[in-house]
Order: C-alpha cells, then sequence, then structure tokens
DNA sequence: CTGCAGACCGACCGGTCGGTCGGTATCTGA
DNA sequence: TCAGATACCGACCGACCGGTCGGTCTGCAG
C-alpha cells in the first residue's frame, strides 16, 4: 500500500507540474508556485523529488510513454500501412489536443532547461519516433506504386519531419472554442499528408 | 552622424541578444551575459534599452519585419498564384533556416515570456502573415480547378496552418550537416504542400 | 578652452530563485 | 503500545536576477 501512495503521489506532483509549466512556462514557474497549487510547502514537495529538472525530465519521460502507448502500440497492430499512417495520424493529434496530457505540450516546448544529458535522454526516444514514421512513410509509398517505376518525389524522412511538424506545431495556434478544430482537423491533414506523399 | 551610431548600436545589441537568446533560451540568458558578449558593463546595456522585456519586444519585431521584406515583399510581385505560392514557401524556409537571422528563431520559440501588451502586438502581425497564406492557399486552390465542380478536400485554412508548422518547426530537428538540407527540403516540402493541397 | 551631452562603469538594491535542514506530526506494523 | 519510517513544515541560505544610480570619461559644438 505504502509503495502505491508514494507513486500517486509523485504522479499527482507530476500532474500538477506540467499543468502550471504548460501554463507559464518552466521558468517562469517556480517550486513554490508548484508546491503552493498542491496545498504543499516546498519542503514537502523537495522530500518527493530531488530537484525542478528531476520533475521537467519525468513530465517528459511520461510524455513518451503516453505517446507509446496511445499512438505507437495502437498503431503497431494495424496490418495494412496505409491504415496504419491513418490511425497514426489520428492518434497523435488528439494526443496533442488532449487536455487531459498536458505533458505533451511541455515535452514539446521545453526542451532547453534539461540539463544535457538527460536531455539526451529524451532526445533517443524522439528519435525512435522519427524513425518508426520515416519507415512507415516508405512502406506507405512503395505499396501504393508497386508495380511502377516511378519513384516517389517526397523521401519518406522530409515526409515524417514535414507530419510532425504539422502536428507539434498546433499547440502554437489551436483554440478549443476556434472554428478549426479536432474532428475538421484530423481529416484535413490526413489528406494533405497522402496527397503529398503520393503525389 | 551621431543618430546613426545610437541605431548602429542598438541593432548590434539585438543581434548579440538574438544570438544568445536562440543559443541558451531567454529566461536562461542574464543581461549580464548579454552585456558580458557586448564588452559592455550591465549599465551600460541598461543605457540602450529600458529593460530585458524591450530587448526580446525589439527582436520578436524586427523577426517579422524580416519576412515582411524577405518574404512577403518579393512574393507579392509574382502575379501567378502558383508561382506565388512556390516562392512563399522557398523564402520563408531560407529565413527560418539563414543563420544569419537568428531573430526568427527566438521569435518562434520565446512567446511565453513577453508581457502581453507587447505579446498581442507581435501576434497581430502573426495573424496578417497566417491570413495571407490562407488566402493564397484558396487561390491556388481555385486558380488550378477553375471549370471543375469539384471541392477541395482540404480546406485554405487548414493548409495554410499545416505549411506554417512544418516549416515553423524547422529548427527544432535541422542539423546544417545532416543529411536533409535546405536545398533538399525546399523543393519536397513544395511538392507535399501542392500534392496535399490539389487532391 | 570650455561646457554639455551621450556613453559607459561598477557598486548596489530589493527580491526571488532553487535548494537545505532540523524538527514535528502522522501512520503503520510488530 | 510504541518504535521507526514516512510525510511534511517553515525558516533559512547563498547565488543570482532585473534594474537603479551617482559618478566618470570622452568627443564635439560654440
Amino acid at each position: 500500500m505504502a509503495r502505491e501512495t508514494v507513486l500517486d503521489s509523485r504522479q499527482e506532483i507530476l500532474r500538477t507540474a506540467a499543468r502550471l509549466f504548460q501554463q507559464r512556462g518552466y521558468d517562469a514557474t517556480s517550486m513554490n508556485d508548484v508546491a503552493a497549487a498542491l496545498k504543499l510547502s516546498k519542503g514537502g514537495l523537495y522530500h518527493h523529488f530531488q530537484s525542478k529538472d528531476e520533475i521537467l525530465f519525468e513530465i517528459m519521460n511520461h510524455a513518451m510513454e503516453i505517446t507509446e502507448e496511445r499512438v505507437l502500440n495502437p498503431v503497431r497492430g494495424v496490418p495494412d500501412p496505409e491504415q496504419r499512417l491513418r490511425a497514426l495520424i489520428r492518434l497523435h493529434i488528439e494526443v496533442v489536443l488532449s487536455p487531459r496530457d498536458r505533458e505533451i505540450t511541455v515535452m514539446l516546448h521545453e526542451n532547453h532547461p534539461l540539463p544535457p544529458s538527460l536531455r539526451k535522454r529524451i532526445n533517443a526516444r524522439k528519435k525512435d519516433y522519427v524513425h518508426f514514421l520515416e519507415n512507415l512513410m516508405g512502406e506507405v509509398q512503395n505499396k501504393s506504386r508497386h508495380g511502377q517505376h516511378t519513384k516517389a518525389k517526397v523521401s519518406p524522412r522530409a515526409a515524417a519531419f514535414a507530419l510532425l511538424g504539422m502536428i507539434n506545431w498546433i499547440y502554437q495556434w489551436y483554440k478549443p472554442e476556434g472554428d478549426l478544430q479536432a474532428q475538421n482537423l484530423i481529416p484535413q491533414f490526413t489528406e494533405l499528408i497522402f496527397g503529398g506523399i503520393l503525389a
């Protein structure tokens, strides 16, 4: 029981910290702010985490685990490459837009403050994602033009970075009350990518 | 003559500050750092600028002027919508990747630290750019399917945000020594967008 | 030669930051 | 019941932050 409550405390701290970091930015959020939002003293907060860096790292690591579980794992189960890419686009957009998963936005925006050793570990996980997407792009292109001897105009790598940019930039302009919402966004970005990589 | 040297000083400070802000981040760069890089004391630095915020605002404003002069103005001179969009993509990518224009990256990344009143002024200029691009996307689509009664699958607005995301995200992963350089990037992103919006 | 203005210095200010620490309240398992 | 572990408090630290200020140096106009 003790073990679980310890983990629960850490998780709750991370959730609150992620919310504040997303709203005000990492540097502009003090440990006092985080503690106060949890109705805790700063000393109490340092009982659970060694440093502010550790909190940021755990948030980012959690963000990578969220992408793993909510995007990559479901997607791996889709046999057809084209459907797999369609699923990835949809799930990735949903994760970025999910108000529940503020860790994602923090991970996308706050890489500077992390000390180099921790940043490398996050970047390694990001690179795995890029490679997965790059391979998937190649598969979709190969399958679509199987038999034909034409070559795709857009390389899988460029297409992967383009898609990541489109989606990961959403948090910079998206307003939930705006006229461009998730339901419109998913099919449109999907069409755009498929039209682009199969051209 | 005096007037010009004053402006030169301010410009040189802004250039150096932009470089440091881009490398270490705005919050992580102290006014002492900026002053030291200019071989100046902090007091001397405050002779030219009233606050750190003012420096950041001027950098961002300068970034918007760079886009105006190096992207929008040249592009406005292109009569054909399709060629206009092609030019915009190329010039926008070149500006983002130009090592000389570090202000752009700072503007893309550091919006949080700006006080609300100044941030609104920057955001207003950004919105103008989005609207310009949105209209251009619509023009290209209309011209391409003139006579046909089909409707484009991707709205101009979604396409505009997608393109901005693709390009503005580049600074997050681009390595000048990498295998994906500006010369490869420009035609590939161009193909991807045209394939996508005309699909 | 003089006097003034702009450029600049460096000591200093109040405040805040991340982080520490000694001590206490609370809970748990034997 | 009681000992020990865990959770937590709140005062505190040194460093550093953005910003100020009195004063000095220098170059130019009259």
